[in-house]
DNA sequence: TCGTTATAGAACCATATGGTTATGGAATGA
DNA sequence: TCATTCCATAACCATATGGTTCTATAACGA
């Protein structure tokens, strides 16, 4: 799988509120198929599709535990798409200045500009 | 539209290449549609359906200068997700205490080394 | 061995996605 | 006014996605 693959299969994985929701659940510690799916108003095979499609993302990786098959959330593909967001870094940067620039005209449209407070992210 | 639609919006719109290599592109600066549809073996049309995408997780805006309607990137839904990503972010950093560890282990398997909490792996 | 539990897979359905070609419409320029 | 340029929309198609129900299988517990 490509470089660009692995990304689009982790975005896809992503894209998805229920496949969210099983991740932060995950973040908390192992968990089996019935588990994740209980919050979930939802049939148990429609939870081990996405569980497959997370799985495909290498979001998770699955043990075996007697009958059940706990899964595991895996952080490699999170870091990777935090790396390709790194490149995008200084747009949101910027436009944050633009704003930052904007709201300080409006509201003392002749003093000079001081610096920010607050941070932003 | 409720954040995490927001969220649903932006990862499926970050989910496929073409419109990944649009965003690059918009990154070095405005582009009318006709500029971004060059580089890419698709029709004009599809370009658009691309674009809208885009548009819809307000990861583009679009300007008008005579006939062309020039694409610019707009950084704040990727600050979002930048947000989200932060709370995996220990994660993926103990991921790679975790592979540190063995890779350890690997270099100097006599030595002892100190005890990994946690069975797996 | 037999029943139960946990999960996966198959078949099916509705809708979404990503592409096409053809067409329409706004702004420009001659 | 009229042709051209730039772009969007419509209609269509194939495939993917996200759900369902029903069934199969693997591991346990009695």
């Amino acid at each position: 799988m490509t470089s660009s693959e692995r990304l689009n299969a982790t975005f896809i994985a992503l894209a998805d509120p229920t496949r969210r929701a099983i991740l932060a659940r995950l973040a908390t510690g192992e968990a089996s198929v019935l588990e994740l799916a209980k919050p979930f108003a939802m049939s148990q095979p429609a939870i081990s599709k996405h569980l497959k499609v997370l799985e495909r993302a290498g979001l998770i990786s699955r043990g075996r535990d007697a009958q059940r098959r706990p899964c595991r959330i895996e952080g490699k593909p999170l870091a990777d798409i935090s790396e390709w967001l790194e490149n995008y870094r200084r747009i949101w940067e910027e436009n944050f200045q633009r704003l930052d620039a904007l709201l300080e005209e409006l509201q003392a449209p002749e003093k000079k500009t001081a610096p920010r407070k607050g941070k932003r992210l």
